[in-house]
DNA sequence: CACTGGAAAATGCCGC
DNA sequence: GCGGCATTTTCCAGTG
């Protein structure tokens, strides 16, 4: 008998979903180390990383809020659009 | 003998930070309660509840993004007085 | 005209809410910043914030479960009642 | 004159490592999509997600102290070299 | 009543 | 080793 039909327990696809996501749990971290590593080449290069980080991250806030207002728009042409 | 010298732990300054806590928490629940209300106010006035709370998100990142500017800008400031 | 009779849309009404809301919001946040320092104070007592945490986690629960109990015993009184 | 000559300011370096990390941060945020999408998927064969999630934690934990003990292993192999 | 999205809490991580 | 910050996890209301 297989291990499932002795068991009733599918290992065998579970071990897949964990291995897949172990898999690109690493792929992740390699792109945080990357990400690290160019701070850390900023920084020798005289650059604050605090500043960085913080002009990054307004950034990143800008175009979120961007796509918040989009999707507001949205709400209200819906909304709008439900009431016809 | 009192019970911190019976058993070396201070109990009566931790029962007062627990106390402390509880209280502050037992207010923050009482505030969250009344905004909730106050949606189901502004719902039974027929506004879209859902809306209202994507505004109410807008507006608030507007502010932290302000905020966040803010921040930045002292930053600045600080590394170029820093480099004086 | 009054502004919303002008453009069809009770702004006034809208706004009110906005502001009750946001005005809630800022006191939630005021205590739950309150709730921080509280901590932090009995960190620089030397407690371990932690276990603390726990502490109280446990004894909410512990709250909730005496909550229930009670409601549990309303309603088998209720229904006790509700047969005499 | 250059931007850089003219401003003082070396836009073009600060540019590039922005522009480096948004894009290596944009990679990161698809791989978590993606683990996002493979719990997901386990959720919908009938899986367990939360536990799914504690299984993996569990194996890294694991997996981090078999790392350990490599690396004190190598210290020691180091050190009982070193003494030769 | 299970699912989704969003808020809050907890944990872990990094640089100083 | 600590405080701040990002990420993760948990919780909860709303929705279909």
């Amino acid at each position: 008998m297989s291990e499932e039909e002795t068991t009733g327990i599918p290992g065998g696809e579970i071990r897949s979903f964990v291995e897949r996501i172990q898999r690109l749990e690493e792929e992740k971290k390699t792109i945080s180390d990357d990400i690290k590593d160019v701070y850390g080449e900023a920084k020798s290069r005289g650059f604050d990383v605090k500043i960085l980080k913080k002009l990054i991250s307004i950034l990143k806030q800008d175009k979120n809020e961007r796509d918040e207002q989009e999707t507001l728009l949205d709400l209200y042409l819906n909304a709008y659009q439900g009431e016809q």
